[in-house]
DNA sequence: GTCCTGACGAGTA
DNA sequence: GTACTCGCCAGGA
């Protein structure tokens, strides 16, 4: 029947889960390689992630650079901590450099 | 079956 | 340079 990846939030998560450790993508690189057509369902698929342990929300941020506002994890101090912790480098601004970290 | 909300991005004023 | 609005899709009530 049905793969895992047959629907737009499968897809999603299987492409969070890609990412490599130290690196951060962006919602619309995300709706881009999950073949979604807005980066809102992207956002949408990581709140009602069902496998928050193996999906790395932490690890996805806006085009900006900027953190989750929502992180469902404790917090962007959180997030921030985590993303730090694997070689993140964060800017001044608290924003993450995607110069560096970008996947 | 229908309406509203929601972890965004880009464009325009 | 900043702020606001619009558009998009999916899920839940």
């Amino acid at each position: 029947m049905k793969s895992d990846s047959n629907n737009s939030f499968d897809r999603v998560y299987e492409i969070v889960k890609k990412i490599p450790k130290g690196k951060v993508m962006t919602y619309k690189q995300v709706s881009i390689l999950a073949n979604v057509k807005t980066p809102r369902v992207v956002g949408f698929a990581l709140h009602v992630n069902k496998d928050p342990q193996n999906i790395p929300c932490h690890r996805v941020v806006f085009s900006n650079g900027s953190l989750t506002p929502g992180y469902a994890f404790g917090g962007i101090n959180v997030q921030m901590k985590k993303l730090k912790d694997e070689g993140v480098k964060f800017k001044d601004n608290g924003v993450v450099d995607l110069s560096s970290s970008l996947q």
